[in-house]
DNA sequence: AACTTACTTTTGAAAGC
DNA sequence: GCTTTAAAAAGTAAGTT
């Protein structure tokens, strides 16, 4: 009897630990990467669902926090890229990634992939944009979702490309370099969609 | 009529040639052939004739991957009993090959919107990470197969024991895309 | 900017860590 | 879970020329 209690009260114990370090790096975190307290407290939510599905087991307790924030970011429509949460995470990319589809998938997520519009405002505050140029990418983004110019492309790249071209047209020019660091993504890339985008919405880019 | 362009791109199977096997041995004979203990339990060796891969074990099994169709795996494998028997090394006569996984590739020939796919096929029955891979997953109970979707119409299909797995998958899809009217 | 090479995803078996 | 094999899809990346 005595040890049965002595056995809940220390696994309760244990849950406990783990959970408070669960949050303390669910914080550690989203405080390296800027995030607002409402995707920290998202994180937190997801976080305590898988816990309360069983679903550390055979996982890290970090590599399920890693992967319940990113989840968190796209929740909250702040989308932070599986790179970015893996250098704040002693996690590998690959391993957040493969946790974040286990527990999307149990917890029933059901998360859209991330619109390249999300990535818009960070990324042109970013680059001190106006909120005109920002606009500007938005509705470029919208006329590639339209003329299917996003399926299948990595949503940053797509971002990318958008901001560079309205930068452009608004008289605030950028170079695809600055671009490329701000996005985390290669010239080449930004090159690629942004004569996608140039083509097929037929903008006409005086350089 | 409709023509999908279904090729099969790879056929891995698996059997049994002898009891056991001096993967040492074979090494040695056999040019090219790779074996590693401490890297990898099963020696890797590459034939031409039809274009194929061994993985041989010391337990006398071997697999064979690489192949573009299910009569090339039983010519490889016949060759490579001949082989073994070359350098005096009995093999099990009829050996019982197994396919394990077809790989194949088709086209739907319409260019695809991924997102309206997802919400259309449902998002806890498929996988989507552009992020990740430009393809979109979607797992079939029905010919237990793994479809990659991609935005040019273009597919995998993947995990199929026999070319028709691999038809019945493609068809599936077509037809769902079709109801949904995203073809 | 072009080329080439290479890694992302999926699948399956094998034997061992 | 990892290691090794092969193969396609399309995007992205890195190293050369």
């Amino acid at each position: 009897r005595l040890r049965k209690w002595q056995r809940r009260i220390r696994v309760s114990n244990a849950t406990e630990r783990n959970l408070a370090f669960a949050l303390s790096e669910l914080d550690r975190m989203a405080s390296a990467l800027g995030l607002p307290r409402t995707v920290r407290e998202t994180a937190a939510v997801v976080y305590r669902k898988a816990v309360d599905k069983n679903l550390i087991r055979g996982r890290s307790i970090e590599g399920v926090a890693a992967a319940a924030l990113y989840a968190a970011c796209r929740q909250c429509s702040v989308p932070r890229t599986l790179d970015e949460i893996g250098e704040v995470s002693r996690v590998s990319r690959k391993e957040i990634g493969r946790t974040y589809r286990f527990i999307s998938r149990e917890l029933s997520l059901k998360l859209m992939p991330t619109s390249p519009i999300d990535y818009v405002p960070r990324f042109c505050s970013g680059l001190n944009l106006k909120g005109e140029v920002q606009s500007r990418g938005v509705e470029i983004l919208r006329q590639a979702s339209e003329k299917e110019l996003t399926s299948g492309r990595g949503p940053t790249g797509v971002a990318a490309a958008a901001i560079y071209i309205a930068s452009i047209l608004c008289g605030e020019r950028r170079t695809q370099r600055e671009v490329a660091d701000v996005a985390g993504v290669t010239e080449v890339t930004i090159r690629n969609r942004y004569k996608e985008l140039a083509e097929e919405l037929d903008i006409e880019i005086i350089l | 009529m409709s023509d999908y362009n279904i090729k099969i791109e790879n056929v891995v199977a698996s059997t049994k040639l002898a009891e056991e096997f001096d993967l040492t041995k074979i090494e040695a004979e056999f040019e090219g052939a790779e074996y590693n203990k401490q890297k990898f339990p099963g020696l890797v060796y590459r034939v031409s004739d039809p274009k194929a891969a061994f993985l041989v074990f010391t337990s006398g099994k071997v697999v064979c991957t690489g192949a573009k169709n299910v009569a090339d795996v039983h010519t490889v494998i016949g060759n490579m009993a001949k082989k073994l028997n070359g350098i005096g090394i009995k093999t099990i006569d009829d050996p019982e090959i197994t396919v394990q996984n077809i790989v194949a590739s088709a086209d739907l020939q319409a260019v695809l919107n991924l997102n309206a796919i997802a919400i259309g096929l449902g998002l806890e029955n498929i996988e989507y990470e552009p992020e990740q891979f430009p393809g979109l997953v979607y797992r079939i109970d029905d010919p237990k197969v793994v479809v990659l979707i991609f935005s040019s119409g273009k597919l995998v299909v993947t995990g199929g024991k026999s070319p028709e797995n691999c038809e019945q998958g493609v068809e599936v899809v077509r037809q769902q895309l079709d109801s949904m009217g995203l073809l």
